[in-house]
DNA sequence: GTCTATAATTTGATAGAC
DNA sequence: GTCTATCAAATTATAGAC
């Protein structure tokens, strides 16, 4: 994967996570990379592929964060939350994954496959830890939603307040 | 509200539940109508105040209906998670106002409003019905979440999963 | 209140030069 | 690999007839 396609990635990513698949245009992306929109199409032929790529890759990112985490001895019910408690506290505060999941009715069928990916890949690595599958469906369904209302309510604690009850180490917050 | 308005609310409603803010046109929701789509336009002036609108609408008959159920004796844990049952149950499948708090981030600011108006509303209508406000923002959470993340892998049961812990009624599901 | 017509802009995508 | 140029379609919104 050249440089460019990362940067590519990058900008879709970040515009991704204000509104989803139809909230970026090629045009924008090319602009924050500082290329043309034509360029962008070279690296990435489709919008639905772009989308799927960011998808896929924020998904790699992740379970590669999650397994690190579990070897070193985290605990499961943590990793998760701790994963995306620094996404509420960040700049960009949103998961795009999320964002594309909750307006997942309408999404090219490639997107939707990378996102269906991506919940399934959390929820097996929750499971290979040892959570029940009501576990571990709980705890994705407090942390996915804990976002999207600390996003609404444009306030962080929220998230907080969502998740006070999963921290298992009662390491300092 | 006139008729068509109304029937205008319920065509943009469903659109958005697709694809939030930005993936329904005055067009398609005239289309969806009967009408043209400068019609549209003689009702709503601006795509801003349509979905403000629908936000509007959609918060008011939740909040009824949450009214309702506590008067008659429902545990609070259950009302909203039943109601959002019912949601992910339909041909909808997700609430419209989610779609747009996921997407909060790049929503105009008469919506971001609306949709903050709406989150508190149901926070504030748990904490009056005795939850305390960790207890009621988790509860949101998982309802939240527990939608989402049932969309996104194309599987009811997901909701169920998510909510199980929550049911006090222990009613047949 | 609804229509036709249209303006002004943006969209995803392609062709072809360099 | 990136560019210019362009396309066809869609977008939000407005003006004015009926």
């Amino acid at each position: 994967m050249s440089s460019i396609a990362e940067s590519i990635l990058d900008a879709a990513e970040r515009r991704m996570r204000g509104g989803g698949f139809n909230g970026f245009s090629f045009r924008e992306v090319a602009d924050d990379v500082g290329i043309k929109s034509s360029s962008v199409h070279y690296h990435f032929p489709t919008k639905e592929k772009l989308a799927a790529a960011v998808v896929h890759r924020y998904a790699d990112r992740l379970g590669e964060r999650i397994d690190r985490e579990l070897a070193g001895g985290v605990d499961p019910y943590d990793v998760l939350t701790n994963a995306f408690r620094g996404t509420v506290l960040s700049a960009n505060r949103m998961c795009p994954v999320t964002v594309l999941g909750a307006g997942s009715l309408g999404l090219p069928e490639e997107v939707a496959a990378e996102v269906r990916r991506f919940f399934r890949m959390c929820l097996g690595k929750l499971v290979g830890a040892g959570l029940l599958p009501d576990e571990a469906t709980e705890l994705l369904a407090i942390i996915t939603g804990g976002m999207v209302v600390s996003a609404a309510l444009n306030d962080s604690t929220t998230y907080d307040r969502a998740t006070v009850k999963l921290w298992r180490s009662h390491r300092a917050i």
